[in-house]
DNA sequence: TATGAATGAGACTTCATTCAT
DNA sequence: TATGAATGAAGTCTCATTCAT
């Protein structure tokens, strides 16, 4: 019966961690502006003054949390693609779409994401960081599937850029409807459903067909 | 004999409207948070005290603008869609989406849903107002359509959800692509062709095909 | 019988020196560090905010402070020296002593130097404006009168580096004595006792003597 | 092959006069209020907890400093003057004079007068402590000098405490012009050059003279 | 003795809102 | 209607001091 005095763990060196996942929590509830301080160490089960011990400012937590969320997320992503890659085009993007979908249902993932679209505007820094961190590596992504689902005849010309917004958009969408203006009453669309439909409209542009 | 004083107009019935135009741009640029009711006062070329004549808090200001963005773009696609339905449901949908993307590549109507993607998370009046004013007629809106077009035999059976999201995500990430991540040194992605080719793709993959 | 509503003036445009002498007592009796914002606010009578309204910072306080003393003390005592110059410079040096021994000895007065003395070492800027407005200005006036000193031949050849340590540190000392060490049980030096034995020693010092 | 891993002694009772050394310089560099603990026991060589176990709290190593400073320097003076005195009281006063001009010429002797100089008003602990522990030996110092100028015949009458005066404020002021407000770009006063300027001229002063 | 992580009171500063004019 | 001086609540960040190790 270990007796955990404090209900974080005792490893110090957790803690810049634990402090990530309090801000996040707190800033994807409160907004980056809204959320004190104070109530951030409060999650986070430390004080105030601690949160100055692993962070140099407030914005400086918003800049980590967006490296980790690229390290976290888009990495997965790139393994992904880089383990299915060679064999089928095609069931690589249906994989990447399930992923995506799977993540972002996940509200303690996707919060990461709306936390940047909501602070990216007032932050430039944050901005630029996410769109070299994440950004650029999903469209390196999306470009090599491209290459190879057009080199293995599946895909017709298309153009990436068309193909990121048409496969990262609906996800996007889903997600903001799911969490930031989800209607408690409705039900809303289940995450696998979601992503065989977005799949089958996609693919199904954007296959090369027998005749027509 | 001109010598006006101030840029913008002197009838003082037109005040809320200009009001809300400069508190848009100062949303828009510095976060709702970090738009001082000073900052917007100056330019909408008024004092502070006279924004308290018409508003009654900086928070009634964003739920008038949510109100006025919804009457304005909400409304010319409903206006549309209703011209057009009749007639034909591709070219509906195709019309739909060039509309879309037009607007949104205008920063100064895409500020409004910008703003909304930022701030809808702290504020949940602001979050309730944009679902029932603007998400849930794009819904009926694309419902009918989805409707129209399989009485019609162009559209194969397909969720309306799962219709919004592909119209209306890719239109989303390209305007952030295109704002708020753009990249100063690279192109980017001109309007019309995004429109086109989201336009294709969804087409494609929704309509009804002549074999298989 | 007008009833004064606050304690100070109505007149809005003398707010800044009535924050001033506000800010200089607190300085004074609390030290720079040790007199909080609402502490100097309180004693002006007015909100800590309305202190912003006429100052950027606590620091821009100081320098303001320093700049008043330079356009007063030293001013006034540029304007004694220039009125008697001309005509006799031992007795321009005893009115200069008395005039600053008087002036010392005016705690509301001595307040100013006292802080400059305090705040110099960790505000280099409050050096520099001091040394500037107030040392240099002062030396100009001790070397004119060396100049004229020697010149009618009251003065044997002397440094004015020294005639300036030699009339400003007595004074400087005596005031530190009289305030910041003064010791309540012991009487202390009248100011016009120590004025006219400090003069007797510096003239003596100084005047060029019949034989020798 | 020792390998010293800090710079200083490794004897622990020298510990304190260390911290002593350290503070005396953080607080001589950034002023009482803006000498962080932390920098003072990095100055140390030692831990920030360390300091706590040598010390009450900040403000008894600013009182223990003013103690080691009149145990130095006035015991020295003191010295000084009983050894000289009863040969000739004008020699022992030119003694005295160049003493203080080189000991308050060295930057690291006159930090601590400096320093209570700055806090003095602050702490009125530290003023009392100042004014018993070194104002009033000088004092004593300065009376002696003067009874025995005066039995030998050198002196005229003259009150100590402008005697006091005479003495301490030249060099103080010099002090604070060679540090606190030099000024890069001129030279200064040499330091000896300004004693035998300031004893000239008071003991010009002071002496007795033939006729006249 | 020694460390340095942790605490939390406290201060500067900002800014939405009010109100006398 | 219109102004802008004034208010004061609130929030970020600092740092002296403590204490478990």
């Amino acid at each position: 019966m270990p007796a955990s005095p404090r209900k974080t763990s005792r490893r110090p060196e957790a803690r810049p961690d634990e402090i990530l996942d309090a801000a996040l929590s707190a800033f994807a509830e409160l907004g980056f502006a809204g959320a004190r301080i104070e109530e951030i160490a409060a999650r986070a089960g430390v004080s105030k003054g601690a949160v100055y011990l692993y962070f140099d400012s407030k914005e400086s937590m918003l800049k980590a949390l967006v490296r980790r969320l690229a390290d976290r997320v888009v990495g997965a992503a790139e393994a992904l693609v880089k383990a299915n890659l060679e064999a089928d085009a095609e069931q690589t993007l249906r994989s990447l779409l399930t992923f995506l979908a799977t993540q972002l249902s996940n509200p303690a993932v996707s919060a990461a994401p709306r936390l940047v679209l909501a602070e990216a505007q007032r932050f430039p820094q944050i901005a630029a960081l996410y769109r070299d961190e994440v950004i650029a590596r999903a469209m390196q992504l999306i470009t090599k599937l491209c290459q190879r689902g057009i080199e293995q005849g599946t895909f017709r010309e298309i153009e990436p850029q068309v193909l990121l917004r048409l496969c990262a958009g609906p996800m996007l969408v889903h997600m903001l409807l799911a969490t930031v203006f989800a209607d408690r009453n409705k039900p809303g669309l289940a995450p696998d459903v979601l992503a065989r439909g977005i799949a089958d409209v996609v693919l199904n542009g954007v296959k090369v067909r027998a005749a027509s």
